[in-house]
DNA sequence: AAATTATGTCAATAAAGCTGACATATTATG
DNA sequence: CATAATATGTCAGCTTTATTGACATAATTT
């Protein structure tokens, strides 16, 4: 088992007389820490730009993903809008109620099926999802600055690519 | 002012008796929701990988963020983490006092200024972010199958461009 | 000696999620 | 028609991850 205590020995040299590990973790090239971190820093910053916009109305994210997809999507019903934002109802039970008490958003009975309560934005509604929408998508025209379409669709490829799929 | 009469006609059409717009939010391609949409997506499954095995430790997302750290550089003070995760000093102690309680990370003096204390990785802590990482990865690089050298470059550039200036 | 810095800690609070249990109205099924 | 299933709402309690403010200690800088 030479080859075994080489590895150990090798790695034994990347740690201090304590047994702590001083040197960077790069993973040897076989993890992409470099992608991971950038997606990280990434989506931060890109939800950062409606966070301040939400404050004020005292909104949260929450808020922002359930105004966004009922705008994108109107009619949709609650089961639907679970089902996208895999939560459970009684997390959303409050975001969506305040969204309506303010003003946001209206439920409708369902025409066929009256159990549903089909979800439609407000005027209001639909001006904060743009402007909250608005701030994002300049941040995405800014990424996107230089690239040709075949760099844009590998962009669209692979955030497709990094999602689960769907039934 | 009749354009805008028009506007005002034209917009009030995708309203139902109501008030209510019963029209999907498209943002009349000015706005680039499937980018927005997809990127939400692309994130929260992105994350869900490492949310599993944390479950398993009882830690959480935020304990990823400071051991994933913490690996990638070695000897990083508190400032530097709390720099880097923009997080309160206050969020960040419990957190970090729950790994080193863990036997995870290390706390050295700086050997220059001992007030500061630099943050080290043990073996279970460095074996931990790895274990966290490598499910990340294995969705990065299935993002990444079929991707020519110049479209995984594209997606590096976006995803630069997505973040905020840094000092 | 005084001010600043790096860190730690206590207390209270908030947002956003969770589970479990139960209620109501409506629709579907045997 | 009675019963089961479905869609939604709601109550109560809990957890994680963040927040702000206040104060303490040790070490360094001025």
């Amino acid at each position: 088992m030479k080859g075994n205590d080489d590895v150990a020995r090798q790695t034994q040299e990347k740690r201090a007389a304590t047994g702590l590990f001083n040197e960077a973790m790069t993973g040897g090239g076989a993890i992409d820490f470099e992608i991971i971190e950038s997606f990280f820093f990434a989506y931060r910053d890109f939800v950062s730009d409606p966070d301040a916009i939400l404050a004020k109305s005292g909104f949260g994210r929450a808020h922002h993903r359930v105004v966004h997809f009922v705008n994108r999507e109107p009619g949709m019903t609650v089961a639907d809008l679970l089902d996208t934002l895999q939560i459970t109802k009684q997390s959303l039970a409050r975001v969506l109620k305040q969204l309506i008490d303010s003003g946001y958003i209206q439920q409708v009975a369902g025409p066929e099926d009256r159990r549903q309560r089909k979800l439609y934005p407000t005027r209001a509604g639909r001006e904060l999802a743009l402007a909250l929408a608005e701030p994002q998508s300049r941040r995405i025209a800014r990424a996107f600055q230089g690239f040709t379409p075949e760099d844009r669709k590998a962009v669209t490829r692979f955030l497709a690519g990094m999602q689960n799929a769907r039934d």
